[in-house]
DNA sequence: TCCGATTATATTCGATCTGACAATAAGGGG
DNA sequence: CCCCTTATTGTCAGATCGAATATAATCGGA
C-alpha cells in the first residue's frame, strides 16, 4: 500500500526499475576585480560534476569531493539549488533516468591549489545581457527585435500577447524596470525563441557575442538558476562575505555586490545599510590602494551569523 | 576526464555503483476553516510518496501520479522543496542509497474524489509550538525550560552559550521577536535536544500533546521544510490564492494567510496591501455568512500572474 | 420601527525606511 | 599651497508601514 506496484513494467534497460543515475553538479562562484567568475572544466563549457557514489558520506561531501578532484579547489559555503531529471541528457533512446542535483558554492579565487584542467570565466560571457552596470547592454538592442519577432510569429492572438508580455517583463521592455532576479526566466525565453545555441534549431541563433557562450547539456540553465538564486539571496542573507577577503573596504564590498547583481548601487545608501545592520567592524587599518583618501578596512562580524541570523543584508538598488 | 574513476569501488550490493533509489515525496497543503491541513496516508504519520519510475514523464508528473493514486487528490500548484539523501532511511547496513525529492503542493480540500486510505490533519498537530494566533502557545512554557536545560548540559562554556543563543533566536526567548519562518530551525533544535520522538533516545521526550505527533522516517522534517518555505513564500508571491475558493471575502483571505503564518495580521493594513497591489477584483456579489454587514466577494486577478509576475504579496505582520 | 450588537469598510496619523543629492574630510602630486 | 581624487558624513522629501479611529451596512429583538 505504501509504495505500490513497482513490478508492472518490463525491465528493459541496464538499470532496474526504481533506480536511477544520480549526478552532482556544482556552480562555483568567486568575484575577482569586480567580475563574477564561474569555475569550469574542459573547454570552459562544463560545470564540475560527477556521480553520487557509494563512498560519499552525503550529497554535499560527494560534491566537495568531485570539485576538489576535478579543479583542486576546496569549497566553503554550499547550498542546494535544484534537482533536475533530464531524460534528454544521457540517453533518451535507452530510457535511462538521470538525475542531477545541483549546488551553488561560493569561494575566493586565491584558494586554488594549482592543478588541473579548469579555469575561471566571467559569468557574463555566458549571459551578456545580464550585466547592466554600465547601463543597458548593447546586446539587448539586437535581442529585442528578435524577441518581438518571435512573439509576433505565434499563430493565435492570445499567444502573441502572452509572449510579448513575458518578454517585456523579463527584459524590462516598454519602460518597465529591469529586474535582475529574472535571470532564469530570461534564459528560458531565449531558449523558447531559439535565439541561443542549446535550443536545437540553429538558424535563428544570434552570434556568440550576443547570445553568449553555450555550455554542454543543460549546464547553462543550471548556471542561470544559480545566478538567480544568488542575486535573490544577497538581499536577505549576508552571503557576500564568503566571497570577500578577510579584510576589505566598503567600496570593495559594494563592487562585489554590484558584480553579482549586475547593476549599480547608490554609495551612501549602501554604506548606511551595511553599517546600521552591524554586519562589519573596523579593523583599525586603512587601504591606500585607490589614490584618494585612504579607505578604512573592515572585517565581517561573524557574530551576526548567530544573533542576527536571519535579519539579512538588504541592498539598496536604484529604482528606475 | 569528465566523470572519472567510477570503477574503483567493489560492487557490493544489489545496486550498481552509480545508481540509487529515487523517491518522490509530497507535502500537500490545504486550508479549511482557518486551519492549515496536511494530506497524509496510513496512520496520519506518512506523507504521500512513491518511487520515481520509468513510465513517469518527469519528476512532477511522477509525483502527481503517486499522490492521485494514493489519495485520489489531483494536484494543482507544485514546487520542489529539497532533495535528501537519507542513508538511515531504508537500509544503512545494506549500503543502499536512497534519494528523496520532496515537493510542496497547494490544493483545496474539496477537490478530493472520495477514495482511499488518507486524511487531512492540521499541521499544528505535528508542530503545536508553531501556532501563535492566540498568543504564545502554552506548550512553549514546557519546552523552554527543557531547552534551557539542554543548553546548560553542554560540556564547555562556548557550546553552552551557543546553544542558549540558538534557542533564544529560534523560539524568541529573552524578549526577542517570534519569527514564524524559522520552523525548520526550531524542529532541528528540538531534534538535537532529543525532546521529540524521532530523536532516538526517548527518555527526555515530552508528552505528545507538547512535542507534537511524530511521523515515520524524516517525514516530519520534510513537513517542517515545507511549512518554512510556504511561510516565506506567501510574503512575496501570490500563492495563497491556490488555497482559496474561486470567490472569497477579504477576511477569509486574511484568515487563510494567518493560518499559514501562525500569527495574526492587522486587518486594515492587510486590506490596504491586497488592494493597492491589485491582486483581487470584486465579483459584485456579497457574502451574508457572518452576521453583520455583508462582505464583498472578490476573485483573484489572474492577470497579475502575468504582468505583476514577481512583485509579490507582502503581508503586514505586527512588529513586536 | 428603532436601537444596539456585529461585522465590514474607509480614513487618518505618526514613525520609520528609502532613494537621491549635497557637503565635508583626508590623502597625493604638482 | 592649490587641485584632483576618493572616502565619509549629512540632509531631505517621498513612500511605506503599523496602529488606531471613524463610518457604513445588516440582523435581531424590544
Amino acid at each position: 500500500m505504501d509504495h505500490q506496484a513497482k513490478g508492472t513494467r518490463k525491465g528493459r534497460a541496464a538499470l532496474k526499475a526504481d533506480e536511477a543515475k544520480v549526478d552532482l553538479i556544482a556552480v562555483v562562484v568567486a568575484v575577482n576585480d569586480s567580475e563574477p567568475c564561474l569555475l569550469t572544466i574542459g573547454n570552459a563549457d562544463t560545470l564540475p560534476s560527477g556521480p553520487y557514489a557509494l563512498e560519499h558520506r552525503s550529497l554535499q561531501s560527494g560534491l566537495r569531493g568531485w570539485v576538489e578532484q576535478q579543479t583542486g579547489h576546496p569549497l566553503g559555503y554550499i547550498e542546494q539549488l535544484y534537482t533536475f531529471a533530464d531524460r534528454d541528457r544521457i540517453g533518451a533512446e535507452r530510457q535511462e533516468r538521470a538525475i542531477s542535483i545541483s549546488y551553488l558554492a561560493l569561494t575566493r579565487k586565491e584558494q586554488a591549489t594549482g592543478s588541473a584542467n579548469c579555469g575561471w570565466r566571467s559569468w557574463y560571457e555566458y549571459f551578456p545581457w545580464e550585466d547592466h552596470r554600465s547601463g543597458t547592454p548593447v546586446v539587448l538592442d539586437i535581442l529585442r527585435p528578435r524577441l518581438i519577432e518571435w512573439a509576433e510569429g505565434a499563430s493565435d492572438a492570445t499567444t502573441r500577447r502572452e509572449r510579448r508580455q513575458r518578454a517585456a517583463i523579463a527584459f524590462g521592455f516598454d519602460d518597465r524596470n529591469w529586474n535582475e532576479e529574472l535571470t532564469l526566466q530570461r534564459y528560458e525565453l531565449l531558449y523558447e525563441s531559439a535565439l541561443i545555441e542549446e535550443a536545437g534549431g540553429g538558424r535563428d541563433v544570434a552570434p556568440a557575442a550576443v547570445s553568449g557562450k553555450a555550455m554542454i547539456a543543460d549546464h547553462r540553465r543550471i548556471l542561470a538558476t544559480g545566478i538567480a538564486r544568488l542575486r535573490s539571496k544577497i538581499k536577505y542573507r549576508p552571503v557576500v562575505f564568503e566571497l570577500m577577503r578577510p579584510s576589505f573596504t566598503l567600496l570593495q564590498l559594494q563592487r562585489t555586490v554590484e558584480a553579482l547583481a549586475g547593476r549599480l548601487i547608490n554609495k551612501p545608501n549602501f554604506r548606511r545599510l551595511v553599517e546600521q545592520q552591524e554586519l562589519v567592524e573596523e579593523t583599525g587599518e586603512t587601504s591606500l590602494e585607490t589614490g584618494g583618501r585612504p579607505a578604512k578596512l573592515y572585517r565581517f562580524r561573524h557574530a551576526v551569523l548567530d544573533d542576527r541570523a536571519v535579519a539579512g543584508t538588504k541592498l539598496p538598488l536604484a529604482r528606475a
